[in-house]
RNA sequence: GCUCGUAUAGUGUAGUGGCCCAUCAUGAAGGACUCUCAUUCCUUCGACCCGGGUUCAAAUCCCGGUACGAGCACCA
């Protein structure tokens, strides 16, 4: 092939493109349109809970876009819902917060759908009036019929103020929930029956279902539904591209369809696919928040949750969540990711930093026999002998080792000596010191001197089980939330004084 | 059922007609360093869903098949 190449070449170069040498792209796809300093991306959760691991995507990917281009990344919450996926209050702080740990700044602006409901009627009246909606009172079977059927509503031909009557019933009680919807008029013959008059409002019963927000609470009946709301907030924040999951797909090919009626133009937009974490399986908030109420967990940062705030309490940097999301790109495959990817991800990010303690699961206590030296002195970080010492007192003669790391006979003390353990059944363990140099290929085991241990326990979070671990932590003056490696484990952040929750290994 | 979308090593990912007997990461195996089963470094392994077509040339374009996913809600 590359034969016939250079054979073309010589007989016949015309024949051939002149292409430039490709270089591997960095990171994220080049975004289509985009103008320096001009881009406008958001990301909008429904704000029925705090974020989770998947919501993580769509900040990363379009806060880093956001900032590649100089522009700007709105967070709007998606609170249009009362009934179905009602809203709760505390997360309309939380998320801010959890976003701008995440992305490293703060979203540059912040929208409320919820009180954004004039433009929203604004424009309901606007699409009323020029014809392009309508009003209809068919129930939700009645009008599949049309759909499938291709055949147009009855209420499809009310004329302008017929519709705007309506309009005012909706509005003042007269009609329930169920008796009427706001519809987008399109060609009822569209190939794809999801696009055909899709519903663009609806009433909420708000006086039994009220918004939690209490300057909303009851005080609107009809609702936009997420296609109408969102397509009109995007047009009036000025939104440039819109980065989401392929779920949204036909929400896109809805709302283009919206644009084309109002004369407006549809921000580009990409799609990313469905990503399963093999641990976790499917999940959903709407479950979470049931399993939560039920007891299942102890919380919404319940180490076994996939919710942010849990994978930020047990240790995972928002730089490997970062750089995770980023490795996934934004391609539209459905991909089944394992955690590990996360962990490694998550390793190189703290590694360099984590000091190093002892930590002992299922602790025996040694006495050492023989003569050894009144202190051991090993490094904090074995990278960076520059940050000093831990110091092991010795002077009581008793050490700690693991209960598994007990049946060996003969080990290593890592940084002190050999021992040679002699296990009289009744007496307690005792080991007699061997060769402070390191003289044979013996297995290096991790201790703790009795004066240095303090009672503590390891919170693990492993195949859906929260176990804690009790042990012995080697003292330490590290504040809370400090990542440590304990050695030979794993790594893990300390939680409080008595307290650590792993991390992974 | 109708509609839309996707298919590259075990897992992710780069690649939009010749640079590709295919990139990078992760993983696995081996090794170096190391008084941690950590970190770092080195080596090796391993992939274009199937079948047609277009073309001098196809991972890349077209058609068909298969598999997987999503939408068809008065949820987001």
């Amino acid at each position: 092939m590359a034969a016939l190449q250079a054979i073309l070449e010589e007989e016949a170069p015309h024949l051939l493109e002149k292409r430039e040498k490709k270089e591997r792209r960095e990171g994220l796809p080049e975004l289509k349109n985009a103008e320096k300093g001009k881009v406008v991306l958001r990301f909008a959760p429904n704000p029925n809970g705090p974020l989770s691991f998947g919501h993580a995507r769509g900040i990363v990917i379009n806060g880093n876009y956001a900032k590649e281009w100089d522009g700007e990344l709105i967070l709007r919450f998606d609170d249009t819902d009362t009934v179905v996926k009602p809203p709760l209050n505390e997360a309309y702080q939380q998320i801010p917060e959890e976003a701008e740990w995440l992305l490293g700044f703060k979203p540059h602006r912040i929208v409320i759908a919820s009180e954004q409901m004039p433009h929203y009627y604004e424009h309901a009246v606007l699409m009323l009036e020029r014809n392009f909606g309508y009003v209809c009172q068919c129930s939700g079977e009645a009008f599949k019929e049309f759909r499938v059927s291709k055949t147009e509503c009855p209420c499809r031909n009310n004329d302008v103020a017929r519709n705007l009557e309506l309009w005012g019933k909706m509005n003042d009680g007269t009609f329930v929930p169920g008796d009427a919807v706001v519809r987008v008029k399109t060609a009822m013959d569209l190939k794809n029956p999801a696009l055909r008059d899709w519903p663009a409002l609806r009433i909420q019963n708000t006086a039994e279902h009220p918004h939690p927000r209490p300057s909303i609470r009851s005080k609107y009946r009809v609702w936009p539904l997420l296609d109408f709301q969102s397509a009109v907030e995007d047009q009036i924040q000025g939104v440039t591209h819109i980065i989401r999951g392929k779920d949204l797909m036909d929400s896109t090919r809805k709302q283009t369809l919206l644009y084309e009626h109002f004369g407006w133009t549809y921000p580009e937009t990409m799609y990313w696919g469905r990503v399963k974490v093999h641990e976790w399986g499917g999940f959903s908030t709407s479950q979470m928040r049931r399993d939560i109420e039920a007891g299942m967990f102890t919380g919404w940062d319940d180490p076994r949750l996939p919710t942010l705030n849990a994978l930020r309490n047990r240790g995972i940097t928002s730089k490997a969540l970062r750089d995770f999301w980023v490795e996934l790109g934004v391609t539209q495959k459905d991909i089944s990711v394992p955690l590990s990817t996360l962990f490694s991800h998550n390793t190189k990010s703290i590694d360099d930093e984590a000091p190093r303690l002892s930590f002992i699961r299922e602790p025996v206590k040694v006495e050492l026999k023989g003569e050894h030296s009144d202190s051991v002195s090993v490094e904090i970080h074995p990278n960076h002998p520059e940050r000093g010492m831990r110091t092991f007192d010795l002077q009581s003669h008793h050490i700690w080792i693991e209960k598994e790391d007990s049946v060996k006979n003969e080990v290593r003390l890592k940084g002190f000596a050999n021992i040679e353990t002699s296990n009289s059944p009744t007496e307690e363990l005792s080991a007699l010191i061997g060769s402070v140099d390191r003289n044979d290929r013996r297995p290096i085991i991790h201790w703790l001197s009795e004066s240095n241990a303090t009672n503590a326990t390891l919170i693990v979070a492993e195949d859906g089980e929260l176990n804690r671990l009790e042990g012995l932590i080697e003292s330490h003056s590290y504040p809370h939330g400090t990542m440590v490696q304990i050695e030979r484990i794993g790594y893990a952040r300390i939680l409080d004084d008595t307290t650590l929750i792993f991390t992974h290994s």
